[in-house]
Parts: C-alpha cells; sequence; structure tokens
DNA sequence: TCTAAAGCTGACCGATCGGTCAGGATTTTA
DNA sequence: TAAAATCCTGACCGATCGGTCAGCTTTAGA
C-alpha cells in the first residue's frame, strides 16, 4: 500500500494521511508551507463543519486563516482537493478505533472504552465530526465508494465478536449494528449538536465536567441495557 | 398570543404554523396558491436538508419542484422567508411530544411511548430532521433566541418528572437530561445519517422491517439501561 | 553573489447567486 | 362581460462564486 504521489491522477484514496494529523504543532521551526497549510485546514474545517461542501466558501476560509484568496488556492490547489483532505483525515482517525478488540476481552471493558474514546474524539475534534456530518447529510457525494468499503470491514469485525459474546451468555442478545448505532449517535450527539444543547441547558459551553458526567451516564446505561457486566 | 399579520415586520416566531403541516394532501380540490406553496415546501425541504441553508439555492429547489425560479420567489417571498417557514414547521411537530407526560404515569411505557414516537417521526419525515440537524451543525443562527425558549421549557418540565421517577424509585437515579439526548440522538441518527446506515449495511433503503426492530432495540436497551420496569 | 525555487497576490474570467420588475396570461368577482 | 385580482416569467441587476495567471517578492542552495 504505496502512497501515490501525483495528486491530479488519484480521485480520492483513504490511506496514509496519518502525517497530516501528526503534523507538528510547534509552528517555530515548521516551514513556510507547513505552518500555512496548518492555519488553511483549521480554518477550513470550522468553515466546511458549519456550511457544507456547497454553503463553505474559499473566501470564507481565507478570511479565517487570515490569508488572500490567492494564497489558500495556491496551496490547496481546490475547493474539492481540500475537502476531500479534511475528509480522510476524520475516517482515519475513527477507523483506528477499536481496532484490537478480541473475543476474550471483557464486553463491559470494551464497551467502555469505545463510549469514551468516541466522547473523546467529541470533545477534542467537533470539527471533523460536524464534518462527517455535514458530509453525510448531503448523501456523502464524496464518501459513497471509498468510505463504505471501509466501514464495513470495520462493521464486519466488530459485530462478529459481539456476536459471539452474546453467544457465550456474557451479554444479551441484541443487534450489534444496532447496540454500535447507538453508541455512535449518542457520544456523536455533544459534537455535532453542541450548540443545541449548550442551547437548552443554559451553559457558555460544554466543559470537561459535562463530557465527564456524559460519559458515565452513557456508560451506565448502555452497558447495563444490553446486559454486559 | 395572536397572529402576527405582516410578514415584514415580525422577524420570527414559532406558532400557529399548524395549518402548514396539516396543509390539504389532496391535490385535486386545492388552490392554486396551495398546490404551488406545498410543491416548493417539499422541494425545498429536500435541498435544504441536504446542503444546509447557504449551500441550497432557488435554482436548485425551483429545479426540484418543477418551476421557474421567479415563480418559486413569487410564493416565497424570500430564501430566507422559506427556511424560517420549514423550520418552523419542524419544530411545532416535535414540541408537541410528551406534551401529557405525568408523574404517576409509568416510566417504562412514557420511554417507549417517547422513543416510537421519535422514532416514527425520523421514518416519516426524515427531510425535517435533516433540516433541523444543519440548521444546528450552522450553529443555530435562526433559532437562537425563539428556539431555545420554548425547548428549556418543554425539557424542564419532562426533566421534572424523571427526577420525581427517581425519588420515589421508579427508576435509576440518571440525570434526565441526559436521559433525553440519549434517546433525542438515537432516534434522530436514524433519520440523519440513514446514508451511512445504508451504506454500511448493505441496505438499499431503511424500510418498515428496520425501523421496527430498531425501535424495539432501542427501547428494550435504554428503558432497562436505566433502570425503568 | 547569483540563480532557481518557492511564496505570494491583485486583477480578471465566466458562472451562478438572491432578488427585482415590467408586463403578459389567466382566473375570480361584480 | 368588464374589471380586478391573482398567477406567471424572461430579462436583468449587482454581488459573489471557484479558479487562473502574470508577475512580483522572498528564500534556499551553490
Amino acid at each position: 500500500m504505496n502512497r501515490v504521489v501525483s495528486p491530479g491522477a488519484r480521485k480520492f484514496s483513504l490511506i496514509d494521511v496519518r502525517k497530516e494529523s501528526v503534523v507538528n504543532h510547534d509552528l517555530s521551526e515548521a516551514t513556510v508551507r507547513e505552518r500555512n497549510e496548518l492555519r488553511i485546514h483549521d480554518a477550513a474545517e470550522n468553515i466546511f463543519a458549519r456550511h457544507g461542501y456547497r454553503g463553505a466558501s474559499i473566501q470564507a476560509i481565507a478570511a479565517a486563516a487570515g490569508l488572500p484568496k490567492s494564497n489558500v488556492l495556491y496551496y490547496v490547489g481546490s475547493k474539492r482537493r481540500l475537502y476531500i483532505t479534511l475528509l480522510e483525515r476524520t475516517m482515519w482517525r475513527w477507523n483506528e478505533m477499536l481496532s484490537d478488540i478480541s473475543v476474550d476481552d471483557d464486553p463491559a471493558e470494551v464497551l467502555e472504552a469505545f463510549i469514551r474514546s468516541k466522547m473523546r474524539l467529541s470533545q477534542t475534534h467537533p470539527q471533523s465530526s460536524r464534518l462527517f456530518a455535514n458530509e453525510i447529510l448531503q448523501g456523502a457525494p464524496f464518501l459513497k465508494e471509498s468510505l463504505f468499503g471501509d466501514m464495513q470491514e470495520w462493521m464486519e469485525a466488530r459485530t462478529q465478536v459481539f456476536r459471539q459474546w452474546a453467544e457465550r451468555g456474557l451479554m444479551d442478545p441484541v443487534d450489534p449494528v444496532w447496540l454500535i448505532f447507538l453508541i455512535w449517535s449518542a457520544t456523536q450527539h455533544y459534537a455535532d449538536f453542541e450548540t443545541q444543547i449548550v442551547g437548552i441547558t443554559h451553559r457558555e459551553k460544554l466543559g470537561d465536567e459535562d463530557f465527564r458526567s456524559a460519559s458515565d451516564f452513557l456508560c451506565q446505561v448502555i452497558i447495563k441495557g444490553c446486559g454486559a457486566r
């Protein structure tokens, strides 16, 4: 699985964007390119997350990044390429989750780890989550082909383990697909719908304590609810 | 609370849009205006749901409705007004839910009714749900003031009942706010993220049987999870 | 110090945006 | 059947869209 070099040739791939997300955040000794691409990606993730692909404008992204529009295009090539780069980054972060799950693990522990790591992502990378949500709401035009292959594999590997746990009587015989979507949706909600939560519950924003207590709640209810532990 | 007549004066309200949603679907004896507004609203809900406020174009809405752009603007006045009309319709549908909840009811029954009616909305009005999701992702610029007032009241009335149930030992002492958001997110997911669910689970689209089994699953896990029944 | 590469940007392109409007077609009412 | 109200739409407006490009400045390497 080697890196495809010519960026024009490939429409899109989900591999090897690791460097992207581990990019040096110490700007003091980053190259000019690294520093500016980081600013652009941060700004673009915000704008795309709020307004979706069509609703986002390069002008707005440039303004948020504090750069001229021409300069943004100099670095990212096109709106499409920028958007796909950010989508790839998000997908990679998610697909590495629950990567080492085994039938011999304790269901409750695995569920708890899954819920908490997903909540941590909602707290630390809410914009990524919203970007993804927007892509799905659009009908997943960019992810249609490639995403669903990867995610089908991810899903099947996990559901198989869940099913075996149920057979061994370690948890209730619930549909593992619905269970995973339950965890997915409940945790994602704290990123995607933060505005609503904050607005309804009189908060200024969601803080560490909110995420802690919400995580505790979800672990408790979901683990008990499917009879693990 | 009487209806404000001049549409230019009011920025926005969440009252008395009932007629909108109960509009006669038998087109045979509807007026020209009713018939065309229905077509426009349906088309607009689709486009706004996919692309958000900025990403949606009147041109695209007009094409989906099978009308010239000028004609759409003749009926709806402006993009902003059209969008707000659709938002109001959605908010009204949701706020009437669980309207007659009481401390003397059975928690499990109420939770089940809530989950199932919310799932029914996800199935019958997925576009409304996606429209709302898009509005929240944007930061709720149109709902900011008015929505959150109504929803705060709604939330406080329900959480109070939940808290009393917990005091009476009818369910676990879980945070009722997190519980409501759990149900909210889990049920909404089947509308907002249908594309993802369909793509991952090899389905063509979500059918009656899918919604039935998913509803059963959610009722079972959530009710058991918070110790009701 | 000279040169090549990289960084940068204002001006500009055709397309599309939301919205207006004059004026014709059609329907309702008196 | 005449007048009034409603319905309808092509042409057009200034603004903004994504993207290109010539030509400038700055940096890196020999």
